[in-house]
DNA sequence: GTGTTTTTGGAACGACTGGTCCACTATATA
DNA sequence: TATATAGTGGACCAGTCGTTCCAAAAACAC
């Protein structure tokens, strides 16, 4: 019964994803939204009822694309550092990658002219603007208590998945729980401070992440990548 | 010549920052700023040329009046480790201090009523609401390259202080330089990260900084609360 | 084919944005 | 007191915000 929808949901819902990420919340326009979606306001209403559901939207698939396939290597990696090792690695490569496409280009209208069914494009994809939800947590979170506890519950999940792999790393050695918890929130706010720093200074953004990876090593030697 | 200024020029700034900590740039609008500083728009822009003006205003008040002093012990302090101790606790006293006073009172109009010629009072001292420039950081700085080096410039002002406190601190060994640039960068980390997590999570933000006094016991045990 | 249901696009809404303008007031100088 | 100068307040601006509404269009069931 009646029309069929014209448009893939998920690609306009990525496309929405691209722009909050980049831009923020409520820098944000409507007007953006349609041009990068392709769609009208009606069409965009219609399906997300507003605004902040398009944005919820935007955020969930946020977590299911690029946080936790992020924070899958960490879940069910290998028994050593370097499921640590190369979780750290992935997030420092991505944040040099907005080296490449620098500045200049201020505008993501690229998504615009005619691949704006694909599903999943190359750009957009890694985190070159920070995290959204690091970038939410000063802005949106200050005062709006939804999105305050799914910026708490990404960085509970972050210091759970990474609780897990040092765990999984030290299985043999008689850990106290205080100190596995400790480093994870350690390399949690590694993390944390790096996806903060993404925006501002990718350079020392990614220093700090290569601080971190040596904190690892030296935590647990063998294995790795100096021997 | 002419009419003199009514109003007090640094508590008008400090009620405009106090505002910008709290809900961002963007979100501050002119007629929050008028009811928090009891200016007219007129007065406002004839003071400080534009929203930005006054809020570039604030940001310098902010590094004079919050920052530098909060970074002055790990300049002028002790020569162990009690001065990044110091730091910390201060740091991690300001995020606490939010747990008393927090929902409920959403507007900081406190400081209009009578008492708004004292140049420093304490509320609004305290960093309760984060860190303004890591909130900028996230926000504003992410299109905006003047506030992006203004935020650059805090993060390096940050490293050098704490370099300069570990170096006091271990004078006598034999340190690698390297080694103290990666331990500056770590405790640069936490202190971010703290700052970022305070309005999302206090308790979280509080329990970083705790475990950044560790890390920094763990690096030069003896002089310290343990023995 | 008709009827029904849902999507779609565009016009319009009131509220609010940062910014400007001008009459008014109050001070300082002469 | 007369005059010049500068701070003040409120009306007002064009533009934008998120949201709503409605008629046209399209695809299903029959």
């Amino acid at each position: 019964m009646g029309r069929i929808q014209a448009f893939d949901t998920v690609a306009v819902v990525q496309a929405a994803r691209d722009l909050f990420w980049d831009k923020g919340y409520e820098a944000t326009s409507l007007a953006d939204l349609e041009a990068a979606t392709g769609l009208a306001r009606s069409s965009l209403y219609h399906a997300f009822g507003s605004k902040r559901g398009l944005f919820d939207a935007a955020v969930a698939d946020y977590l299911d694309t690029v946080i936790r396939p992020r924070l899958q290597v960490l879940l069910t990696g290998a028994t050593d550092t370097s499921a640590l090792l190369a979780y750290l690695d992935g997030l420092r490569l991505a944040v040099q990658r907005r080296a490449d496409a620098s500045d200049g280009s201020d505008s993501p209208d690229g998504s615009r002219g005619s691949n704006n069914s694909g599903d999943s494009r190359g750009s957009g994809n890694s985190p070159t603007r920070g995290c959204l939800l690091i970038n939410c947590a000063a802005g949106l979170a200050a005062h709006d208590d939804p999105a305050r506890e799914v910026v708490d519950g990404y960085r509970a999940e972050l210091v759970a998945a990474l609780k897990h792999a040092l765990l999984s790393a030290g299985a043999g050695q008689p850990f106290q729980p205080t100190l596995v918890d400790e480093r994870a929130r350690t390399l949690a706010s590694f993390t944390m401070s790096a996806m903060l720093l993404a925006r501002v200074n990718p350079d020392e953004s990614a220093a700090l992440l290569e601080t971190a990876s040596g904190l690892v090593r030296s935590w647990m030697p063998e294995v790795g990548s100096t021997a």
